[in-house]
DNA sequence: CTGATATTTAGCTCATTCGCTAAATGATGC
DNA sequence: GCATCATTTAGCGAATGAGCTAAATATCAG
């Protein structure tokens, strides 16, 4: 640990996957997806496309910035993608808001 | 209430504070103007902008941001600014990190 | 009122993001 | 192999966001 280091800051790998979670959090479609994927357990990639009001390929999109970020695992099944949510990564967001608490 | 109301919908106004406070979030430097302002309890716009690298302009308008999501709050001192950090915005990003907790 | 200090507002440019449609990939069934 | 189903990738246009400089506003000191 470098001498004087800000208390504002983690390792730079940390800082970068929490503004990646964040970053992908930002966008309301995205926090649908999440949610959607949590409350079923899994889903493939058609029945959260279908779910949305966006076009597939739009929702593919969001799908991979969630992965991006390490919020989603994708599994081949057949010939479907069966995704799934990593919460770990959500921790991130809980660890940050922490230094306000109180 | 509405019956059959979707799990992950709270009231519009909750949603749309929760997309607020979520985006302005969203950007490392405003995250670390919260934690800026946080930890020394309170700080001027001239404070705040000293210790960035972007122009003063530019922080400011981070700052507006921030107090439009209603993370931050603004009190004329004289000729400058004072702001300070209101966490009960915080609160609605915990409580919807909360619907994936175990 | 005048000048200085503190901060915001206006307006510009560049980059990114979001939605779309069309085309490509990859696995399965015959 | 050929057709089909599930999904992603490519690429485009419009909208948004972030940085900047220059100008405006507001308060204080004399």
């Amino acid at each position: 640990m470098r001498s004087g280091a800000d208390l504002t800051e983690g390792t730079a790998e940390k800082l970068a996957a929490l503004d990646a979670v964040v970053a992908a959090l930002a966008h309301a479609a995205r926090r649908q997806i999440l949610m959607t994927i949590h409350f079923r357990g899994s889903a493939s990639a058609g029945e959260i496309a279908g779910r949305f009001a966006h076009k597939w390929p739009t929702t593919t999109r969001h799908l991979r910035v969630l992965e991006d970020a390490g919020l989603v695992q994708q599994e081949r099944k057949g010939r479907s993608r069966v995704y799934s949510v990593d919460k770990s990564r959500l921790a991130l967001v809980s660890e940050w808001l922490g230094w306000f608490e109180r």
